[in-house]
DNA sequence: ACCTGAACACCGTTCAAGT
DNA sequence: ACCTGAACACCGTTCAAGT
């Protein structure tokens, strides 16, 4: 792996531990893999670099020779959870299905794991995993007529949609955020003077579950982006 | 204030304080223009109940009195923010106009408070300053033919980009993400026989600055949402 | 090279006690 | 009614010391 074919001979400490116990050594992928168990369990909230930690039967301090920092970490769990984000094999000639097929596919991946959904709002996921995903868009759109920037700004926009419906869709899970329930009855009883619109409008509004607003907002995205097809 | 006309003499404790010190007692509204300050000076990861209560020159426990925890409070800073968007005078005659004119009014409230931004994402702002701009947005919509639902979903999902864009803006203004800095040569030097796409353009998509991102994904939800307008 | 315990400088929140 | 100090149960991160 090393450019030089030469190497010193291994240190001492490199070779068998104890006595055969299996002491596994710690390795960052197994630090990622911890952190997103702990992440999915108790959320990002209860994301603690002592939890992780335990989840590895270790302390705290021995993540830090693995990763530079809690923000690290949640970056390379962010890049981890994109990375299972299937891409259909691409055909520009159905570009729109092509878009549908892999949003859905982003957004079930996203609301397995509701913390990371959280986590990725307000940071810029740009990791390895990501790379492949920007080049199917660019394939896809590009020969579909969409100029490459568009393209681009199109896939940033649509990933933030996906993080932030998957982000709400987990919090009216939890019955963490009691506001939204109380939300159709508290617009009924405005004043209906200063309020026309919400008091009539207000069932109509808290009707339509996580599924509807989503692909709401993905069938005007597209509708959108089809605009800037160029013939 | 009460309903019965009737009321109790004030208790000792009511009157002049001490020694003709102001002493003026503190009130939520009070904690939360403090709130805001402190947000928008030191961010959201400097946002401290500790330090809010510091800026009001007492201590942390004091807040507690009015405010039932940092959540409540990050929710109150969020409306009050919300409060200084200002609406246009509707006028559906010329609708796209006047959701341009909303979101830009919209993005520079976010854009001079990147901190309240930030809190906003994954928190859903359901504050009587919402209110009126509900209305607002399903009389206008309304008006123009575009069904309540959609128009009520394509709000939240306006906030929701707006929100997220301000954030992107405010960490690219901060040094602390570099990594956007060194994209375009990470994207340049990817092998080109893999990546096609991405390294031809690489350069194209660096480019752009926020505004134009902000524009174009506004543009592209108006075109959008023009397709649901019914005749 | 990798792991550990103990420490440092913080957090949010509670609670008895003051005025 | 409102404010306070001190405490509780935590944090992320560092660092000398171990193997």
């Amino acid at each position: 792996m090393t450019s030089s074919g030469v190497s010193a001979p291994d240190p001492p400490w490199w070779d068998p531990p104890g006595r055969g116990e299996p002491r596994t050594t710690l390795t960052r992928d197994k630090v990622v893999t911890a952190a997103l168990h702990v992440l999915d369990e108790v959320g990002l909230q209860g994301f603690t670099m002592r939890r992780v930690a335990q989840e590895l039967g270790t302390g705290a301090a021995t993540i830090y020779w693995h990763i530079a920092d809690k923000e690290q970490l949640l970056q390379l769990v962010l890049d981890r959870v994109i990375g299972e984000i299937e891409l259909p094999e691409p055909d520009s000639t159905r570009w729109q299905d092509q878009i549908r097929e892999f949003a859905r596919a982003g957004r079930a991946v996203f609301r397995d794991h509701p913390g990371v959904a959280l986590a990725s709002l307000g940071r810029t996921p740009v990791g390895p995993n990501l790379v492949p995903i920007m080049e199917w868009f660019l394939r896809v759109l590009g020969e579909a007529g969409v100029p490459p920037r568009a393209a681009s700004w199109f896939a940033d926009l649509l990933a933030l949609v996906g993080a932030a419906q998957a982000v709400e869709d987990g919090l009216s899970v939890k019955t963490n955020n009691r506001a939204l329930d109380g939300l159709g009855e508290y617009l009924a009883q405005l004043p209906a003077d200063q309020f026309p619109q919400l008091t009539s409008f207000a069932a109509e509004m808290a009707r339509g579950d996580a599924d509807d607003r989503s692909e709401f907002a993905l069938e005007l995205l597209i509708r959108g982006l089809a605009s800037y097809v160029r013939q």
